[in-house]
DNA sequence: GTGGTCTCCTA
DNA sequence: GTAGGAGACCACA
């Protein structure tokens, strides 16, 4: 064991008693077997093992062991005979799991020690010292206070039902004085429990204020007689001896005899079908499958081991034999999966044998079944109970969910079994009004009547591609669905960036295509396209059949392909905290979509309209001719040709540049009519994009606009917007603002717009480990400035705007991935100035050139760079010999971990808004839209001040427990009418 | 009608 | 210099 290793020690017995009396009664279904603690046991070393990274660990482990009590009987004992006197026998259902508990242990593969004369404690003090000792840090797995003794900056504990983390500062909290006096201070209260007698009269919050003022127990004896009150100065003198016993029998041995050393402690990754083997045989199917699902093991072809149950603490079971991973199943028909799974036995091969078998595997439409009954719909329900997860598919009438009406939906639970359920098909017999429904179709609102347990039941994965748009579909018709898996966000996640330019998409077609070889039913082919595209109702119910179950085939195979890829590279926690929460979030706020005053964008409309023509008559005088002032190339023509004004950019075909850029160096050259162009393009921008589009977005129903969020569309982790975009609303200029102010609360009501302060470069100044930086957060300093300070070495006190606007282009130059021609552009100064400017950024701040370099060569030798949650995105043309090419993917390189950590965190701020919010009890308070760095809300306008201040510590802790930044977040909340003024 | 180019809106 | 989406124009089908 060395330094940077991390050992995780389970207070094993401990958690018995905790989970026993915690957790609810659960028996074991076929034969009463009580396994109530076993399962909670088995649930908590799991997520340890799996999520270490992201519960309040934070942590993933090298070395880990569980440890027991050995018996009853120990070295305390002699000490003082009544120690642990008043233990009165364990409850007799929580007798059997003391010995399950050791055989779950063992099918976890993990170390199970205890040892004679000494309690748990007092090995895991002796291995939390030897892992210092060795430089490493430990995690104690318990939230027994007698182990908080054993804390100190290299020992931490984790209470694994309330996951929290216990560190020196909570201690001092819990009990008012740090871990090295937890001795002194158990030795003054005793313990009830264990016997321990203490002083009489002494409580924690006495004791905590006896040692403040006398430092130690020692020294509070000898001087007990200054002590004011008299009952309390006669209880310490007269229970002085006690006290000292008890100190004695509290404090923990650091130096137990053990037998194993730490070094065996060493984690190896978890043998699936061992522990399947045992979860079957306790019985817990939802976490059996789990342990399926990541390990790619198949459970439907493991049989449960045989686990003998004795009575009493010492039982020992039999031996988890590894036979449990050849076993067949009844029928004897190896499934793909299974046949794959023999001989493999690391998770990255296992990932690459299944997806290696999968294009083998042919996919039979004709197989495919038509339900037409509810009696069919119940049993294919049945199945997909018994199965443990469903694929389900939607098909409807349009792209967008909001508007969408269901056709039909499809389900399979197993490869080559699919069904399709028509619900709304027609044929053309109908008049205009749409008429004509065919009949033999479950009529709808049965039909989700029939699904709708399935869809909410927590035991039943469900599986999609794109299930946001499934999820937001039903829910508008009353259907929740719960538990979801979304291949195309475990291909995102795997993937993001992968291809050339990004090429490699996370649609059905083209995962399709790429993982199992397969080319489906192309959409198109059943409805056509263009003016004579048919809505999916009227296409004929065969048809349909065989599309829509090939897609809920597809999707169940493309799960079990790309699922277990998650484990086998480490990306397990970044799908199950960043992806998956993502689909009820955004499924909600997008059904919420927000009010938008349809009369302020009208008028808007009218005065752009009336300034744009007043404009134009300008530029045609002055241009002496009418032409198309939207066309770049007319526009062209007239400015560098007729006119013959000097040109300034060319764009990539060679034609004059007219952007705003070469129009504004016209403009003050002294040249009237660029920038009339100017501002007739500014003017006509915000008429076309925003006044005269956003209109045509609010839902005919709700009255409001709901954009789409995509949540697989960036490499970073971004989302994206679209439908319109709501990410890009103006907010630079007054005019722009105006459209801003459209964007309402409805009477009562209030936005509250919150946005994270220079939360990337926080992100850098973590990330980069950059001290000035970091310190100038901490202190709540402007950062630009101290940033122009340290570089041109002036005071930030009266110092000249432009010289901090200098600074500030620098430092979002740093963030994208800096280039002396980027900032030269940017600033308007020669090639060579910013070239010295970032010379001498680099040497004011080394870290900042150190951060680029790494995070380059990382991008050349992986492919892939990552954010401080783990999230990886692709840069497979860092590689190219072209060098524009390469420096490109440099810069995104460089910036991916910076703009994606901050992505990041305001998704886990998302993830936990929703339950924050309810459990405030503040009202109805809407997490409504997502820009980057902001969150609007909608809230009623008499709860707005105390709501400000929950959201605000949600976002600023968004990246605890998992990460704790070096720099404090900081968040800025308003709240208003409108959203230009909430801003 | 579709796709490429240019421009411009946001963080 | 990063990450997006969208509208207008225009050449092509």
């Amino acid at each position: 064991m060395k330094k940077g290793d991390h050992l995780f020690l389970v207070d094993g017995s401990g958690y018995i008693f905790r989970a026993y009396h915690a957790l609810p009664p659960l028996t074991r279904k076929s034969d009463g077997l009580p396994v109530g603690a076993v399962a909670g046991f088995c649930n908590m070393l799991w997520k340890l093992l799996q999520n270490a990274r992201d519960t309040e660990v934070g942590v993933t482990p090298t070395h880990f062991a569980v440890i027991f009590d050995h018996s009853s009987k120990t070295f305390r004992n002699d000490l003082y005979p009544e120690y642990k006197a008043n233990r009165s026998e364990p409850p007799e259902d929580l007798v059997p799991q003391f010995g399950l508990i050791r055989e779950a242990t063992r099918a976890f593969d993990l170390p199970c020690v205890e040892l004679q004369g000494f309690e748990a404690d007092d090995l895991i003090a002796t291995y939390a010292r030897l892992a210092s000792e060795a430089g490493a840090e430990t995690t104690i797995i318990s939230s027994d206070k007698d182990l908080m003794q054993l804390v100190t900056d290299q020992v931490s504990m984790y209470d694994p039902m309330k996951d929290r983390e216990i560190r020196i500062p909570e201690v001092i909290e819990k009990w008012g004085v740090p871990p090295e006096k937890m001795i002194d201070l158990q030795a003054l209260t005793g313990d009830s429990v264990d016997n321990v007698p203490g002083v009489p009269g002494i409580g924690p919050k006495t004791a905590a204020q006896l040692l403040e003022e006398y430092g130690d127990l020692d020294t509070l004896l000898e001087r007990a007689g200054e002590i004011k009150q008299n009952k309390r100065r006669e209880n310490l003198i007269e229970h002085a001896e006690k006290a000292r016993v008890s100190r004695e029998l509290v404090r923990l041995r650091i130096d137990a005899p053990v037998e194993e050393g730490v070094d065996t402690f060493e984690l190896s990754p978890p043998d699936g079908p061992k522990l399947i083997g045992f979860l079957k045989a306790m019985e817990f199917s939802t976490l059996t499958r789990r342990v399926a699902e990541a390990t790619g093991a198949d459970a439907g072809e493991i049989d449960a081991t045989h686990v003998e149950v004795e009575a009493g603490d010492e039982a020992h079971g039999p031996d988890m034999g590894s036979d449990a991973a050849s076993g067949k199943d009844a029928t004897g028909t190896a499934s793909a999966a299974s046949s794959v799974a023999d001989g493999v036995d690391t998770p990255q091969k296992l990932a690459d044998a299944l997806a290696e078998a999968a294009p083998a595997q042919t996919i039979d439409r004709t197989a495919y079944v038509c339900i037409r009954d509810l009696d069919t719909l119940r049993e294919w329900i049945a199945d997909a109970y018994e199965a443990g997860l469903v694929a389900f598919d939607t098909e409807t009438t349009s792209l967008d969910p909001m508007q969408a009406e269901l056709c039909g939906f499809s389900l399979a639970s197993r490869p080559g079994k699919a069904a399709y359920v028509p619900l709304s098909h027609k044929n053309g017999t109908g008049d205009l009004l749409g008429g004509g429904l065919i009949e033999g179709q479950i009529p709808e609102k049965e039909a989700l009547d029939a699904i709708r347990g399935l869809m909410a039941d927590p035991a039943v994965l469900k599986i999609g591609q794109n299930l946001k748009y499934d999820w937001l579909l039903m829910y508008r018709l009353g259907v929740e669905i719960v538990n979801c898996d979304d291949t195309m966000l475990i291909s995102y996640v795997l993937d993001a960036g992968t291809g050339s330019h990004g090429t490699v998409g996370h649609g059905m077609d083209a995962l399709s295509e790429r993982w199992l070889g397969h080319v489906p039913i192309p959409y198109k082919e059943l409805t056509g396209s263009g003016r004579n595209q048919i809505t999916f109702d009227m296409v004929d119910i065969e048809r349909a059949t065989a599309y829509a179950a090939e897609d809920a085939d597809i999707t169940l195979r493309l799960w079990q392909v790309l699922k277990p890829r998650l484990a086998a590279r480490g990306l397990v926690s970044v799908y199950e905290r960043l992806e998956r929460p993502m689909i009820p979030v955004i499924g909600r706020m997008e059904h919420r979509g927000i009010e938008v005053d349809r009369q302020i964008l009208s008028r808007l409309s009218g005065d752009f309209a009336q300034t744009a023509a007043a404009m134009e008559d300008e530029i045609y005088e002055l241009a002496g001719e009418r032409f198309t002032i939207g066309s770049p190339k007319q526009l062209g023509d007239i400015l560098f040709g007729k006119m013959g004004l000097p040109g300034g950019s060319k764009t990539k075909t060679g034609q004059w540049s007219t952007s705003a850029q070469v129009l504004e160096d016209l403009a003050t050259a002294g040249h009237p009519l660029p920038r009339k162009i100017v501002d007739w393009r500014q003017v006509t921008k915000l008429k076309s994009t925003y006044t005269d589009a956003l209109p045509g977005y609010i839902n005919a129903e709700t009255g409001r606009v709901h954009t789409s969020y995509a949540l697989a569309s960036t490499t970073t982790g971004r989302l994206s917007s679209s439908e319109p975009n709501l990410q890009n609303i103006p907010v630079r200029t007054a005019e722009g603002r105006k459209i801003r102010a459209a964007f309402i609360a409805p009477r009562g009501r209030k936005l509250i717009s919150a946005d994270y302060s220079q939360i990337e470069l926080r992100v850098l100044a973590h990330v980069a480990d950059i001290p000035e930086l970091k310190k100038a957060f901490a202190d709540g300093l402007d950062i630009h400035a101290m940033t122009a300070s340290e570089m041109f070495d002036v005071p930030v006190e009266g110092m000249p705007p432009e010289v901090r606007r200098r600074a500030k282009a620098i430092n979002f130059g740093i963030i994208y991935g800096i280039s002396a021609f980027g900032l030269a552009n940017q600033l308007g100064i020669p090639r060579e100035e910013a070239g010295a400017y970032i010379k001498r950024y680099f040497e004011r701040f080394p870290g900042i050139k150190d951060y680029m370099d790494n995070t380059k060569a990382q991008a050349r030798a992986t492919g892939y760079v990552e954010t401080i949650f783990g999230r990886r995105a692709h840069y497979p043309e860092i590689r190219s010999s072209n060098p524009q090419l390469r420096a490109f993917n440099e810069r995104a390189a460089i910036n991916a971990p910076i703009q994606g950590s901050a992505a990041d965190i305001i998704r886990r701020a998302m993830a936990r808004m929703d339950a924050a919010l309810e459990n405030a009890g503040l009202g109805e308070v809407q997490m409504l839209l997502q820009v980057h760095d902001e969150l609007v809300f909608e809230a009623p306008e008499e709860a707005v001040e105390k709501v400000i201040p929950v959201i605000c510590d949600i976002m600023e802790n968004a990246a605890l427990p998992a990460r704790a930044l070096s720099v404090p977040l900081q968040v800025e909340a308003r709240a208003a009418d409108n959203w230009d003024e909430a801003h």
